[in-house]
DNA sequence: GCTACCATACCGACAAGTCGGTATGGTAAA
DNA sequence: TTTACCATACCGACTTGTCGGTATGGTAGC
């Protein structure tokens, strides 16, 4: 194998092998020689390819970034016609995602955001840039589904932000129980709420009010 | 002053700064000197009360699960006659916190859960358990509020869970964001959720039917 | 032989935890 | 009331282990 192969696969399992251990013990208690046994790399190897256990850090929100944001563009998902179809696929998609062992599908952004929040520490910006922009992904198909009920898509924005919120608080509800239990009881609410909001509505929603037309 | 008074004195200190600390730099990023400075004790005296770092955290977690527990119990809007006012309150109350910086509204339990769980660390089970409690506590109001609206208070654990969800990912997301902004605009659709899914209804839900009695 | 890549031994800063000692106030016999 | 004694609380220099980071040397492809 040429050597630049070899130093790109010994990168990439470094940065795998620090999302994994980060999500499993945390960003502040992950240390470096635990990555590297994870990575099956030594300490040399990992200071050749990063210059400090914050770059890695920092790397891997990068990375995290950009492979989360490509795995939801890519998904299936987002097809189907009706608005509100693809957000109950994309609802479907991370309920599918909630197996196995919590630190497989816990968030690494999330993760870094709540420890490194009031640092000045460079990896943070990039988790906070990589949860906006999952929220503003959400938010083309939440203001889709807002346009096909009638509705301005004045309050996508707000609807995404609460979903990404309803994620982020399953995955510490998960911690919390041990398993992904109470994450799908969430996702069970959050469907219902948005089936609520985002279904399109004949006149308005009031039980009281007659309804005058025949339906389509 | 009496030594004994002194003493519970400079523990307490020491909790509390060690919940201040920690929901701002994270669990295992706080150091005992930081703790120190912070309550203003010397190490030494830190030492005297408390075994080891992990004894400390381990009190501020049964602490924190004792003072949320009363702080919630003893809360004004427990009082209203209609359940879903109780709840109502509860949000209210919860919104009325998200002022300031955000250590100050952070969840300590949340933190540690976050960063423990895979551990086998003393603190979690506390942690976990103070979280279990607050949605035990939320449970009874929306038990009452499902059963006020005629329905079976069997989803009653569902939407608590909801709940705490949503405090938990608004809190994530303040911290991504810097403010509360987000735990905010998160606070009002899930208002809007507790709102739809726990007002009386009179007969169903579907608009297209003609409501064929008075409003009492 | 040059360079990318990797391995191992090592260094030193930093933070947890220790320990000998001091200060303060309560108690009780003389 | 005085004094001896003791318990609690506190102080901070010191020890010790951990872990990020460095130095150095080795190997393999070009």
């Amino acid at each position: 194998m040429a050597p630049r192969e070899q130093g790109e696969i010994s990168r990439a399992k470094l940065i795998a092998a620090m999302t994994d251990v980060a999500r499993e013990k945390g960003y502040h208690a992950t240390r470096i020689e635990d990555v590297c046994a994870a990575a099956g790399v030594t300490k040399g190897s990992f200071f050749h390819h990063f210059a400090s256990r914050e770059d890695l850090g920092l790397a891997a929100a990068e990375a995290w970034r950009q492979n989360t944001g490509t795995l939801f563009a890519e998904a299936e998902f987002n097809h189907p016609a009706r608005p509100l179809d693809r957000l109950l696929g994309y609802i479907a998609f991370r309920r599918a995602m909630l197996t196995g062992p919590v630190a497989l599908y816990a968030c690494y952004a999330g993760t870094v955001v709540a420890e490194t929040y009031a640092t000045d520490l460079p990896v943070y910006p990039v988790a906070s840039a990589a949860i906006a922009d999952h929220i503003t992904f959400i938010a083309r198909h939440t203001a889709a589904a807002l346009q096909d009920c009638g509705q301005p898509p004045t309050r996508a924005h707000a609807l995404s932000t609460f979903i990404q919120c309803t994620i982020q608080g399953a995955l510490i509800l998960a911690k919390a129980e041990g398993d992904a239990t109470p994450a799908l009881a969430c996702l069970d609410e959050l469907e219902r709420h948005l089936k609520h909001e985002l279904t399109p509505k004949r006149r308005n929603h009031d039980p009281r009010q007659a309804v005058l037309f025949e339906e389509p």
